[in-house]
DNA sequence: GGCTTCATGCAAATTTATTTACATGAAAGA
DNA sequence: TCTTTCATGTAAATAAATTTGCATGAAGCC
């Protein structure tokens, strides 16, 4: 089994990182508006700078302010989150996960969401037997 | 929205947790060898009483050793954990979180897995519309 | 009984995370 | 130019997490 990179981040880094991964690519202020019990200015830049010693960001000038944004990819990193969740939770079991996410969002999805979900599923069968 | 209960957990904290709802109830002995890069058995203890005092955990007592069990019930913990992902990494949108889980998953399904998850999808929609 | 083993209880020490405080510099406007 | 504003750099203080160490007690076995 591989191993994630991330050597468990602390609740600051998450909700940082957490942040920087909804926005994409943000500044200090923008990461700060985006938390929810937010630090201070000055502690966002200060574990943005651990973040960034740690490999998790990087960092580009915007005229005199940095921007920020994750360094592993977006994909990457939302497998890693995923396959976590579902070992711990759904036993490695897919159907099982798939399961609790169309429990938990039914009213919200559309006609359109659920087409879309059965040709994912159409899609995937195709792929696994092309022949038949 | 409702949030979640839990403060943020720590790293020994989460590895705890997650050992415990693996193993859905253990003693001290058992979630140290659930744990990878595991702490002491002292440290164990430490932090599961921490747990306990936060509220989530629980022990019993079998002979004279402590069995520890989550106090939320796995569904809700597995939701909260769920929505979370939900949001940081799928933007909320289900379609998507279905579709990263299926193709890691690919590989891994049975063609009775693929035939269980149009199952559920049917399910959903028959739930959602009766009449049609 | 006396010894070993395995459990818990708890406080102190250490390490890590988080916040605070202040210094510096560039740009904009009076 | 002078002042205000908003950015960064960084060290030190504080708070929180984690580990360690030892005390205690019950059960099994010689």
């Amino acid at each position: 089994m591989k191993k994630t990179i991330h050597t468990h981040l602390s609740r600051r880094e998450t909700q940082i990182m957490d942040a920087i991964y909804r926005l994409g690519s943000a500044g200090v202020q923008e990461v700060l508006a985006e938390i929810n019990d937010p630090p201070s200015y000055n502690s966002v830049r200060v574990i943005l700078g651990i973040l960034e010693e740690k490999g998790h960001v990087t960092h580009k000038k915007d005229g005199k302010r940095y921007i920020y944004q994750p360094k592993q990819s977006a994909s990457s990193a939302t497998r890693d989150a995923t396959a976590q969740l579902l070992k711990t939770f759904f036993g490695n079991s897919t159907p099982n996960a798939v399961a609790t996410l169309l429990d938990m969002s039914e009213e919200c999805l559309s006609d359109t969401d659920l087409d879309e979900l059965a040709d994912l599923i159409s899609a995937t069968r195709a792929r696994r037997s092309p022949g038949s």
